[in-house]
DNA sequence: GAGCTAGACTAACCTGTGTTAGCGAAACAT
DNA sequence: ATGTTTCGCTAACACAGGTTAGTCTAGCTC
């Protein structure tokens, strides 16, 4: 248990290796675990939110609802990921969480977060790291509901859960369960579910990829990135101890 | 001169009121001022960048391409606002910055980042908040090319920017100067130029907003809320000082 | 002052995606 | 077992917005 936990030293750790007391700190400030159930709401837009989550398990959805019923989804964690980290800066959250499968998640208190940018340096880094990662993942859907075509964008969409899960180990060979209807994925790609289903029927004649009973087959991972024009984010993995840059640029901060 | 640097305090100023020792630490960390002409790239897409920006006068835009030439426009920094933040803890920039019209801006050098980090922490705090901040519209942009027709994305954009100019002194009433054409304004809300002037055209029918001389002229600023289901951002604005839930999370930083 | 360029603007036409209206199968409740 | 709900799937039609192909004006250059 607390994989999750473990799942986003992981992902920190592409960026810095983290020490045992580092290690020891981020599992002592998690709560125990919470566990939703699917459907439930753990955030609400406007709500005051002063803690931020850690996804153990499960799947859910972070999402902007319109006046008109409308709903954008901004991203789909996936377990290691951080929640609510913006929310915790800003009074109010800006947005809405909602469990789409039951789901365990941590809590970190913003006090505990403020102690870790104190004394742990690394670990506030790590943070911060996985924040811009975020948030170049939110530009990435930007450029996709902006500029890409529906085919190319759900494209490109799966493409990127694929590398997501691929990194925590949730998929394997080239495919992967994905819990998600057709109505979520049209609130993320801002299409519409019938346009989704179309979608889908033309990846599939295209055999480029399948989704039946939830999961994911990718037929043909070069053919879907060539379509997509999707680039693995590798370029934002950067061990960044290693890195005598940012090495010097931090070592005044570990006294 | 430097006012773009006392801009970006006046707006973080907002979440935490800064002691002299902050203010002089801002001052004394940024370059010189930097000329950019209009048209000049700052930052450039997959460009390894270890700084950060502060705009202090002009307008700009990051922005990425696609392979087949399009171009997503993430935002329109207007002065006192930061760049490249995100970019300084990504190995490589995720996305290009270009001036739009003759620009100055403030290096900063991510060393004194981490140094700030390490013996400012309501200042770390700060530009931690104006992070979220940007992201926050990002999310906001995302919804508005997502799920919002034509006319209420560029409703909803405009109002935007004069919120965000007005804040920082750049309006007037109910007009302001910008300096933005039709092309750039269809690739920040993916649209074409056409349909982003059949939509002005609309606007001005309707006598909502006339954008003429690169000057915006809002006739009707509460029909353009309706319109655009815009929302005024003081959700966000939180004087952290005077919160005694963020007060209580940071004393332990100020020993 | 003749040419050139950038940018606002328009009309005519086309197409990708949304909308409305369904069917069918699986899962679940009573 | 029989409704009921959820979800995938499809066809026919409508329309928002894209595309192509311009014109016009203001400013700039030579």
């Amino acid at each position: 248990m607390r994989s999750g936990g473990s799942l986003l030293v992981k992902k920190m750790a592409a960026f810095v290796k983290l020490s045992e007391p580092e290690l020891a700190f981020m599992a002592e400030v998690q709560s125990r675990p919470i566990h939703l159930p699917r459907g439930r709401e753990l955030v609400h837009e406007g709500q005051p939110g002063q803690s931020a989550y850690i996804l153990q398990s499960g799947w859910g959805c972070s999402f902007k609802l319109l006046p008109d019923g409308g709903r954008q989804i901004i991203t789909f964690p996936v377990p290691g990921d951080c929640l609510g980290l913006r929310s915790m800066l800003l009074r109010t959250s800006d947005h809405a969480f909602s469990a789409l499968t039951d789901a365990v998640v941590t809590r970190i208190e913003s006090a505990h977060m403020s102690k870790m940018f104190a004394d742990y340096p690394y670990l506030g880094a790590a943070i911060l790291w996985a924040m811009s990662r975020d948030e170049a993942m939110l530009v990435e859907h930007l450029v996709s509901v902006g500029r890409r075509s529906a085919i190319e964008r759900t494209a490109h969409f799966f493409l990127e859960l694929y590398d997501r899960l691929s990194l925590i180990g949730l998929a394997h060979k080239e495919h992967f369960s994905c819990p998600l209807n057709q109505y979520v994925i049209a609130d993320a790609l801002g299409l519409s579910t019938i346009h989704v289903n179309r979608v889908l029927r033309q990846l599939r004649d295209k055999k480029l990829m399948t989704f039946k009973a939830q999961k994911i087959i990718i037929h043909d991972l070069l053919a879907m990135k060539e379509l997509a024009g999707y680039e693995s984010p590798e370029a934002g993995i950067v061990v960044a101890r290693e890195n005598p840059n940012f090495e010097a640029s931090l070592q005044q901060l570990s006294h």
